[in-house]
DNA sequence: CAAATATTGTTATATTTTTATCGATAAAAA
DNA sequence: TTTTTATCGATAAAAATATAACAATATTTG
């Protein structure tokens, strides 16, 4: 739907998230218009840079001394960022922060679906966690095939996790999310994205030392 | 303990993370040296950008023909990245992703130590997480104060969030891990890392669509 | 209605970050 | 022992990113 032929830099890319979540809440106060400036300020950034980013998705111009409107502008970002389309994902590890995602409804806001959840302890096989079926590992490739997914979310250990990604992929994954802090070798057309909680959290300790402040 | 006062960016400061995973990796297979070229292939960066990573946080120089010995590399980035320094932290929301977060002790191995939690729902007060006791969110200053503690994990929802974030600072928290999705106003001097897991699985989500792959 | 002002969008400049090049060197091979 | 090779570290070049400068233009103020 929405096209992104335009270059659209990594660090961009980066930063319209937090531009949405600025904007949500201004919104909810009711303020109509925006400038760049005020994005700025509040998320410590550069007014020309913003406004930089906000041209690459706005689907209307700026008003001089007004700025953005901020709910049209709010409208491009969603869609840009594909949070109206939804797509279908499924999880691998039904342990603590498995079912706290499975737990966590507001994935739909994002346009996103987590359809069913797989493990191998057979305490969790065959229940529901927050409406989400529960099933068998075995069954990945199975329902991974019959609903077309791409995306796939690990919660396993650390040392499961290279091979619940092998079976994805095997299974026709082609994005996946890891929590396991572990590195995952994979085809290179596979989009790894790693979440290593732990260590995201010592960086940001880490400047509580530096007292450099980067975000 | 550990200098950084050369010129460490952002970017680099991220990718150390990874680094190290890889190295682990390395590291439990026996392989005792390893070279940039490897290290690069592995992770599908520039050689040249690894080497002048390690730069920063090595404290001996690699060999020509035939790189850096694995176990000093890890012992090196592992010291910079302060994975052998212990920090406190408290965290408030002790709902499914809190309960998740503190029933993870992998953050031990990067020298985090969650100390106590925090919430209002009289149903977990009193109780304990993996060891860790729930107080009422009332105790936070005590808590914080007593303890000197400087980090803080925020798992609670969105409209809560910039309350207990005003909370946290009150107490003398300086640096916030937030997982509510939305933009926290605080001073300046407050490091804040915006955890906004949705909004990343999304980003990862939009890359199946575009097939371009950024990290 | 004219002047002042805030803001946009764009073009130019500066800075940062990444990648390429190259001489030096330790290890391996001839 | 000499040659070849893989690798480092440093410097140079290129690319990407961020910031500054500025003309154009709505809105507000006098």
């Amino acid at each position: 739907m929405q096209e992104q032929n335009v270059e659209m830099s990594k660090a961009t890319l980066n930063r319209l998230p937090s531009y949405l979540r600025y904007l949500y809440q201004l919104d909810k106060k009711n303020v109509p218009t925006v400038s760049s400036t005020t994005i700025a300020n509040g998320l410590g950034l550069n007014p020309v840079q913003v406004r930089k980013d906000i041209a690459l998705v706005a689907s209307v111009a700026g008003k001089p001394k007004t700025g953005y409107a901020t709910k049209d502008l709010i409208a491009d970002l969603e869609g840009y960022l594909g949070y109206n389309n939804t797509r279908d994902a499924v999880l691998v590890g039904a342990g603590g922060l498995g079912r706290a995602i499975l737990g966590y409804d507001g994935f739909r806001n994002y346009g996103l679906n987590i359809v069913a959840a797989f493990d191998v302890n057979e305490e969790s096989i065959g229940k529901e966690v927050n409406g989400k079926p529960v099933y068998h590992l075995d069954n990945l490739d199975s329902v991974v095939n019959r609903f077309k997914i791409r995306l796939g979310i690990i919660c396993v250990p650390s040392v499961a996790a290279q091979s619940v990604a092998d079976k994805m992929v095997k299974a026709g994954i082609r994005a996946i999310w890891c929590f396991a802090p572990v590195h995952l070798n994979l085809p290179p057309d596979i989009a790894v994205k790693g979440e290593d909680l732990a260590a995201s959290l010592a960086l940001l300790s880490m400047q509580l030392t530096t007292s450099s402040l980067n975000e």
